[in-house]
DNA sequence: ACGTATGGTTTGCGGCACAGACTAGTTTGG
DNA sequence: CCAAACTAGTCTGTGCCGCAAACCATACGT
């Protein structure tokens, strides 16, 4: 659980989430956050990853409940649908929120130590 | 904003480079980007890494040729300043232009595989 | 029945981030 | 003068995790 150490007064601090930061699974929720719900086969294409790579990955993102993953069978073959949980949704703004954050990062608190 | 043109055909983006994309490496880069150049302490200072993390930093981004190291000694004490080359200036640049890309993924060239 | 295609999971390996131990030198204090 | 303590940084071990190949299961063509 991601405990809340804001003892640090002033910059709080650029937490980049690892889980949501790798590319791959950046990709994935980007790509759910434009397309509200699809499947295993339509992601694999849309980030490039590979089937195990891909797999791996939204299993990951479901233990966090990022993702909800929901199999059916659609003519006779499986189907592994996808979707964005509100908790996803939020996790990843929040995520660009950050990399803004950081991008923007000038004024920030950190001033040259005056020692010298 | 630039209205770049994504040449629509395949869509070559998501090459998040990993030397880069890394937090700790991103912190640096980005503080480096604000301030010409600093020191050892400073940059700690500002990126709350440990001084094992940001030293192993360092020695990456500096074999990559993205920073410049430069270790000398004031009031006899060492001091190890560090600045971004141009080299390193322009793959910032270039990464924060793929997570702007990756961010407004959208019409972007997946489409729906129409087969069924 | 067999080969191939589709859809996905599990496994093993390799790389790497992380922080704590260590080095090197300096200042302080007794 | 010697020793603790502080500063500045590097080195090393460990564990996690991304990666893709191997594998499994089912469906379809002939």
């Amino acid at each position: 659980m991601p405990g809340s150490e804001m003892s640090g007064s002033g910059n709080e601090e650029l937490i980049l989430d690892r889980l949501i930061h790798e590319p791959g699974r950046l990709a994935i929720l980007t790509v759910l956050s434009s397309v509200k719900a699809c499947d295993f086969v339509f992601l694999q294409r849309a980030t490039r990853l590979t089937k195990g790579n891909l797999s791996s990955h939204l299993s990951k993102l479901e233990e966090a409940g990022l993702v909800e993953i929901e199999k059916t069978f659609v003519h006779k073959k499986p189907k592994t649908g996808v979707t964005l949980t509100a908790v996803g949704r939020e996790r990843i703004a929040h995520h660009w929120d950050q990399l803004e954050r950081l991008r923007n990062f000038s004024e920030e608190s950190i001033q040259e130590p005056a020692q010298e």
